[in-house]
This record gives C-alpha cells, structure tokens and sequence, in this order.
DNA sequence: CAGTGAGCGAGCTTCCGCTTGACTT
C-alpha cells in the first residue's frame, strides 16, 4: 500500500511525474478545477458578505470521489497543483473537500516537470496560501456578479440569451472600435517616385525621398529630370544585427500558427493539446518565455552538434506580459532531439514550428550589414536612395523567422553594386505611382488575442473559448471579403519622354477577419453606454492590482468585492428600472421618393431598415454581412426592392423574395428556390413559372417506398445517398443493399443494429 | 425553413478559469 497521495491538475502531467517518483507514490489528477459557484443562480449571498454557493459539477463527482477514496487510504497528501492563484485554489478546495486535515497534507510546487525540480518541490512543502486562495475567490465572484447580472439586464432590454462579461464584452468593443476606426477613415493619395538606374552595370531601383500630392506635381518634377544626369552621391555601410523571438507563449504560438499555418486559434491549441498528450511538447497553456535550465542545456548541444558552436547563444528571456502568473515553462519539445515525429499531418506541422522557435531562440543573432545607397544630380534637391540589406551571418534565421501581421511588407535589394562617390548612375526610368494609405488592419482572430494579452484580458487557457463564444453569440463573425478595385494614375519617364497611364489596383481584400454584427454594435453600445467602468480597456488591470493586494495579505477581499458591488448594483437597479429598451436608432437619410426618414433599428428578429409614416410602411431585414452601421443608403433601397410580385399563377400572386436561405419564389403556399443565375431583382414572371414547373416535375419523380405493413417508415434518397426514416429518426442504407429492392425485414435490422 | 417589427407571459438563457473526454453528423 502506498502511503504518499499526488494530485496535480492535469492527467499528462501526473503520468510524467510518475516515472519520477518511487513506487510509494500514487500521482492523480484533479482534472482542473473541483468545486465552483453554483450554476443555478447568482450562488453568491451578496447580503451574507459574499459567501459563496460552491458546488461539485456534475462531471467531477466522479474524480472527487476517487481523490476521496485515495486520500483516505494513504498518510500524505500532496497538494502540487500549479503555482499560481487558480491552482492555490484548487487545492484549497480540493483541502476542503476531501477534508484534509492539517497534519495528513502538504502544499508542493514545480514550474518545470523535471526530476530535479519535483524532488525539490518534495523536499520544501509549505501551507495552502490562504491570501492568494481569497485573491482567486474574489476573482471568481467579481466575474460571477458582472456576467450575471449584466446577462439579464441584456435579455430585458435587448434580446434572450444575450450574454456580457469583463473579458468578452471588451474583446468585442475592440473589434467594434477598430471598424468604426475603419469607417472614419478617409484614405488619402501621394505620388511616388521611383528611379531606375544602372550604376557600374547593375540594375538598382530606389525611391525619391520625396512625395507628391497631386499629379500635377509629379509630372513637374519628372519633367524636370529630363536633361539630367544622375551620379552616386553617398554609399553608407552600417553593420546591424537581428535577435531571436523568445519560446512560444500560447498567445504567440496562436498568432504565428495562424500566420505561419493557417491555423485558427481553436486549431492551433487543438493540435497543441494533442502533442502535449503524446509527450512531444510541453504544457501548451502558459504565459510564461521561461526555460528549464535542462531544456537550455539539451538544446544549446543539440545546436552545437547540428550547426557548429558558433551557432550556439544561451539565452533567458524575461516574461514581460501584464498580469503573467508563470506557472508552467514556455511552450518547447520535450525532447528536442526529435526533431520530426509520428502524428497526424497537422500536428507534425505545429511541432515543427514549435521546435524550431524553441531551438532558434538558443541560436546566435543574425548579423545583417545594411547599405544606403544615394544617387543624386546637382540640380533638384533631392536624392534617390536605396536600402540593401545583405546577411553577413545568418544565426538563427538559419532555423526560424518570425512572421509579422503587418501585411504591407517593404522591399528590399538583397545585393546592391559596388560603387563609389561620383560614379555614374544611368538613368533607365524614372515612375511616379498614385499611393494611397491604409486603414487601420482589422483583428485576425490570432491579432485579437495579442491584443487581449496586452490589455491583461483573459488568460491563455480562455483566449480560444473567449474568441468562439462572441462568435457564437453573434456579436463577431469572421469572414473573407474580394478586394475592390481602385483605378490609380501612374507617370513614366522614358528616354526623355513622359507618359502618362491609369492602373487598376486591388484594395480592401480580407481574409478571415472578424467583424462586428450588428447586435455587437448594439451590446456594446448599450454596455459602454451604462457601464463604462467595466468596459474600460483598463477594468481588467485596475483590478488586478486589487487582487494582488489581497494575495499580499494588505485588503480584505470582501472589503474589496463590496466596495465594487456597491457602485455596481446601484448602476444595474437603475438600469432595470428604465422604461425603455435599449433604443438603438440610427436615421440614415431620406427615403428619395417620399422623403421620409430611413431608420435603422434592431428588432426581435434582428437588424432591419424600415421607413415608416407613409401610407405602406416598408421594411426590410438586412442580410447577414450587412451591418447597421455601414451600411448606405443604396444597399437599403435595395433591399426594399424585394419581395416582388411578378403577377398570377394557378390563382395565386408569384412572388419574388429573398428569404434565410437565399431567393425564393412563392406560390400557392409552397417555396421554389431561385438559381444562382437568376437575379431576384429582374427574374421575369416567364422564368419564375419555370423554376416552379421543374420543382414540380422532380417531387413526382423523387425515389420514395414505404411499406403497408409499416406506414411511418419510409425509404428515401437524399443528399447523402439512400436511407431509411424511421419514427423522426434516419438510418443510412449499406451500400451492399439495393434500396430499390430492399425488404421490411431488412430494414427493421438496420434500424436495430443502430439502437 | 423563407411572412414578421405591439405586448403579454412561462420558462429558459448567462460569467471566467482550470482541466479533458464523450458524444453525433
């Protein structure tokens, strides 16, 4: 019988630790948290000093009650959950619960799972740190009282099932805030020069140091160079060099596998969460850029064997984000001798980038050596300059470089000529391009967790939920849009001759961006409107320095939680007791023909224009990537051209709409859908009378068998081949069957095996 | 499943952080 007891929060994690310790010790999991506030309701007594209402879940009855067993079996339990405020609690709860007494426990803890380390941790137990314990449970409910009783004050004034939070609610106000940072912005133009010029037989493109505003002055310029003659006119070589990223954080390991791979933040940690299950890497969810000290030392002749000793760099990175609690390592392989490993495709690819960030950041610097080159004539004040940028020795950037989310990347000349001062610089051309700037990016779903980290919002086990939950809720969708195309003007001087050309330029394309909907514009209006402290981009880190006073033993947190609450509920009751709803309106214009107000508004089924007044109000839902924001005046009238009636058919109108679903005819009760080369706007009464004579003639002939002996099963053919319906549920058909000739007795199996 | 947009009302929804499976299509 073993006599030592281990719980530490993750089941991977327990394995390891196992082969570490003797065999008179058990290692179990507690699978996360064991205990939380009471699902039902508030589950905190708010008259009561905030006691709270905790309550084992469902799903962990089971593991409480084997830790339960367990513990009373052996003569210590070892607390070793992880070394920070939520882990604190955990075992507290978890000293509670399994109501361990003083004398039968002992709290351990390990940032890096290595046998060193644990044995370290075994030999220096302490007590449960009551003050971090009253840190996390004050955290807890201070995010209870804000999501449920802003939740609720939503369904009243908004729409049911709504939901806010301190992290959600702010993570959609940044993306509501950068789109209407987008809409404001007025792109402007400048003309840009670039001169073309051959210097000792070497082609070199360089830009003027100097833009136009207009065309006008472009061309005055270009003219001017007409007769000219250019030469070098200052050569600058200056020596620079390039540092490696430190290891993956989950923050940044989402955004490069998203740059990188493609990956979408909920891809990213679940290919993650299976290499980290195989052993390859270590524990994904950690804020932290720190290494074990033998992970430093197997990469650094892991290098030194691969690449030479000059390649090697030993490196510790200081963990510099806001709020970073450092539990865990950085994200690196467990074994960075293996280099590839056997999984599936995706996951082979994570590990690669994961090995490689890892190793590279033990790696040399880069040492780049930059050349400015000048050419200029005597006459304009000006100068032509190029940048090269030639690496002398490639370090780290052998292995690894980082991706940026700029998406406008500068060129530069890898190898510029030799050349000296005075030397002649041959003028090919001379091209002056209309440049307009940029709006600011819209949030990647990978850029919107760099920028939650920033704030200090949410931690790297909620960024993935967090960022699918405001999808969910339909306050963020992420899509792809075409570019649009713009028509730039352009002027080429070539052998003393200035022509002039228009060029069409692609702009505004998006690819997996997310975007506001308009019930995100109207929550977060409402939020920031009656609650501006919660959904200041500071809440969060006002408060945490709150709770770091309470871990630190100087403020009592139900002092704290009910100062907060105070101000809080007075705001929430007053809310409550407004008579109206959240009235979001906005007047677009006037209606052409009428002159009538249009009005955007969102209603019980949604986002809708309508213009009312007139002698037939008209309104309009508004299609899904529409938004009550941005859209104009054109798109609504649009929108009212529908639903059309084309004129009679079997005594009944024919009309055209557009439905969920895409554009419909109806007639006599019954929906045929348009084809997506018809137009609903201009399809002719004639067209519309086809699609609904086809329709018909395909029901006839749709494959259908039923048997008398069963009416309420039915064989049928669908999208996915031949199935059987059965008492509102379907059964596939094996292909072995023929469903032409297949017989009741044969069917009544299928349907059995199934149950 | 495709219309609608005023108001009533029963019973439901909801947070953030810590962890994994167990499910169906």
């Amino acid at each position: 019988m073993e006599n030592n007891l281990v719980i530490v929060e993750s089941p991977a994690k327990a394995k390891t630790i196992k082969r570490f310790l003797g065999d008179d010790f058990i290692v179990k999991s507690s699978y996360g948290h064991i205990r939380d506030l009471s699902k039902k309701n508030l589950g905190i007594d708010v008259d009561n000093g905030f006691t709270p209402e905790y309550e084992i879940p469902a799903d962990k009855k089971k593991v409480v009650s084997e830790l339960k067993k367990l513990a009373s079996q052996v003569k210590t339990v070892w607390l070793a959950s992880d070394e920070d405020r939520e882990g604190e609690a955990i075992s507290w709860h978890l000293s509670e619960v399994l109501k361990l007494k003083e004398s039968s426990y002992k709290r351990i803890v390990f940032h890096e799972i290595t046998k060193d380390a644990i044995q370290n941790a075994i030999d220096n137990p302490r007590s449960i740190d009551l003050n971090l314990v009253n840190a996390q449970q004050a955290r807890r409910i201070l995010d209870r009282l804000v999501g449920f009783k802003l939740s609720p004050l939503l369904w009243k004034k908004i729409k049911p099932s709504l939901s806010a939070g301190r992290v959600q609610s702010v993570s959609v106000k940044l993306i509501v805030e950068r789109e209407r940072e987008i809409n404001a912005f007025k792109s402007k133009s400048e003309y840009k020069v670039f001169g073309f010029f051959i210097i000792n037989g070497i082609s070199v493109k360089s830009e003027l140091n100097k833009k136009f505003k207009t065309k006008q002055e472009a061309a005055v310029f270009l003219e001017s160079l007409k007769e000219e003659s250019f030469h070098v006119a200052d050569l600058v070589k200056k020596p620079g060099k390039k540092s490696p990223a430190p290891p993956f954080t989950t923050s940044t390991l989402q955004q490069e596998a998203g740059r990188k791979l493609g990956m979408s933040v909920a891809q990213t940690m679940k290919f993650a969460q299976g290499l980290y299950e195989n052993g390859h890497i270590t524990y994904m969810r950690t804020d932290s850029v720190n290494l074990s000290s033998l992970a430093i030392n197997t990469i650094k002749s892991e290098i030194v064997k691969s690449f030479g000793v000059e390649y090697s760099k030993v490196r510790q990175f200081q963990t510099k984000t806001k709020g970073a609690q450092e539990a865990h390592e950085a994200i690196r392989p467990t074994f960075v001798n293996a280099e590839n490993i056997e999984m599936g495709k995706q996951e082979q690819r994570l590990y690669d980038l994961i090995w490689k960030r890892a190793v590279a950041s033990q790696m040399s610097d880069a040492k780049i050596e930059k050349t400015i080159l000048t050419v200029n004539n005597d006459k304009n004040n000006v100068s032509f300059i190029t940048t090269g940028e030639i690496v002398s020795f490639d370090g780290f950037l052998k292995l690894y470089m980082e991706s940026s989310d700029d998406e406008t990347t500068e060129e530069k000349q890898s190898s510029l000529p030799n050349a000296k001062i005075n030397d002649e610089a041959i003028v090919e051309r001379v091209e002056s391009f209309e440049k307009y700037d940029q709006p600011p990016y819209r949030y990647t779903e990978a850029s919107l967790v760099k920028k939650m980290e920033e704030l200090g919002i949410g931690r790297p086990s909620t960024y993935a939920p967090t960022i699918s939950t405001i999808q969910q809720r339909d306050y963020v969708v992420k899509e792809s849009r075409p570019p649009k195309i713009r028509v730039i003007g352009s002027l080429t001087l070539t052998k003393g001759n200035l022509t002039e050309t228009k060029l069409d330029e692609k702009f505004g394309g998006e690819a997996n961006k997310l975007f506001p909907t308009s019930m995100g514009v109207v929550v977060t209006d409402y939020l920031a409107g009656h609650f501006e402290e919660i959904l200041d981009y500071n809440f969060t880190a006002q408060i945490e320095e709150k709770f770091d006073h309470i871990a630190d033993g100087d403020v009592t947190w139900t002092d704290m939680i009910a100062k907060f609450y105070k101000g809080f509920n007075v705001k929430v009751e007053a809310s409550l007791k407004e008579k109206e709803n959240s009235k979001w309106e906005r007047e677009l214009g006037k209606h052409p023909q009428t002159g009538l107000p249009i009005i955007l508004k969102i209603g019980k089924y949604g986002p809708y224009a309508s213009v009312e007044g007139g002698e037939k109000p008209l309104y309009a839902s508004l299609r899904k990537n529409q938004n009550i924001e941005s859209i104009t005046i054109e798109e609504v009238l649009d929108l009212f051209r529908l639903p059309r009636t084309l004129g009679e058919y079997e005594e009944d109108q024919v009309i055209v709409a557009l439905g969920k679903y895409g554009p419909y005819v109806k007639n006599n009760g019954a929906f045929y859908a348009l084809q997506k080369t018809d137009d609903p706007y201009t399809v002719s009464l004639e067209r519309a009378l086809e699609i609904i004579e086809e329709k018909k003639k395909n029901v006839k002939e749709a494959f259908s068998r039923s048997f008398d002996e069963m009416p309420g099963l039915k064989v049928l053919k669908g999208r996915y081949g031949p199935y059987i319906s059965y008492e509102k549920k379907n059964y596939r058909i094996p292909k072995s069957l023929d469903p032409e000739l297949i017989t009741l007795d044969e069917c009544k199996n299928i349907i059995e095996k199934k149950k």
